[in-house]
DNA sequence: TCATCGCTTAACCCTGTCTTAACCCGCAAT
DNA sequence: ATTGCGGGTTAAGACAGGGTTAAGCGATGA
């Protein structure tokens, strides 16, 4: 992951930006608020954490200024002014959260990850084994090749991924994909068979599993 | 705009219930995790307001499920447990963001606008492989040509364009084009088809493309 | 006033998908 | 040995979703 800091109180500065590195996310900073949206027209950031009180621009303008050119990284606002006013003042600007020094570096760590998350879309993917599922997408890639699955045929393999490597009883898989008006015969194992041919024929490893009376299961033979 | 209010304080959900309808916000109410589940499921919210302690099922829990089964809807977790531990258990469950009571009704107001904004998205331009869409101009552009939209076609290709290249369900795209006064008839099929003519007919890729029952997507074949 | 444009509506058709009802097998219990 | 059950395999028909057309209507602007 990839973020921005601007903040003009350099130990702060240190501190976070060293925190954030012990997580495996790069963190640029920059000391003022012309320097903070230089780098924010160039780079394409996950997040942006921008302190207020800035000496030549601060927070608020540049937050104003990037939604202005149709930017819309996601921002947290990080600030010493702690009334609803200011509050209010920050989420006109453009803000997407505001968090009121003296902070935790956990709570700005977990608030900067739910928002990377969402911009990227909620990201929701699968990887069993060779098999990559794109919940966004609504669709599934095993060696390279986009599996042409029929809407029901990606619903259930949706739900299998779901609790994979757990196996999902056959009242689980049908109540995911018809919800309660449940067809009266064997369409789930039809289904099923339909599902694997796509899935595994062309394989070695079968990924969809039969656990004996227990349901079904998304996973690699191995395991 | 439609949120969910789940709150076991009656008295609380009422004061928060009121204060949105005046800002022409819908917002329906559930007493208890149960029932605020059902909902969940059984609507598209805009956002979710969560209180943590709660009778039959607790917000944690409700967040966690709701994720579980690919709702991605904002979440708000309101709540007066304080500590740091909370605040993380509450993102770890997949939260949004996080209020601690008592709070200001505005504060609770501008950060679910800026939840749900995020969904509908702030952003004036796209590019969707060789298309170019100008928001602010009302107008889209495919190999340097602009097209020759009607304000439907556009609206409908713009309501596209923003999920990119997430696919778009009917629903969804109904209500972008006309909101609640639904036509009754198939005239989204048959707007899509002379979109589709406008915008894939002179080129050999095709972008507005249909995912199983799922919907629409616009993006390059490729993806 | 007329012409044009875009929107709605209702047909029609086609294709892919779903359901259904078979039959098959192996295993375990009787 | 037999029976029942859980599961796999087929194929056929029904069905729905989506694509295509054309006609009519209202609004808008010349």
């Amino acid at each position: 992951m990839n973020i921005l800091l601007v903040e003009d109180d350099l130990d702060l500065a240190a501190t976070v930006v060293d925190f954030f590195e012990l997580e495996s996310t790069i963190c640029d900073h920059a000391a003022n608020g012309v320097a903070g949206l230089n780098l924010i027209q160039q780079n394409d950031y996950d997040a942006i954490i921008l302190d207020i009180n800035m000496p030549k621009m601060n927070g608020l303008s540049v937050c104003a200024s990037m939604r202005q050119e149709g930017i819309d990284t996601p921002v947290l606002m990080l600030t010493a002014r702690d009334t609803l006013e200011d509050k209010l003042e920050g989420f006109a600007s453009g803000t997407d959260d505001y968090l009121v020094k003296p902070f935790e570096l956990k709570e700005l760590l977990v608030r900067v990850n739910a928002l990377a998350k969402r911009r990227s879309g909620q990201v929701e993917k699968f990887h069993i084994a060779d098999l990559a599922i794109d919940t966004r997408l609504k669709q599934a890639v095993r060696n390279g090749e986009t599996l042409k699955l029929s809407p029901t045929g990606y619903k259930i393999l949706e739900a299998l991924a779901r609790r994979s490597p757990a196996p999902v009883s056959r009242e689980k898989l049908i109540h995911a994909v018809w919800g309660d008006n449940v067809p009266d015969s064997n369409s789930l194992k039809v289904h099923l068979y339909n599902l694997r041919k796509l899935v595994d024929q062309d394989n070695n490893k079968a990924l969809i599993q039969t656990i004996g009376s227990q349901g079904f299961a998304l996973r690699s033979p191995a395991d």
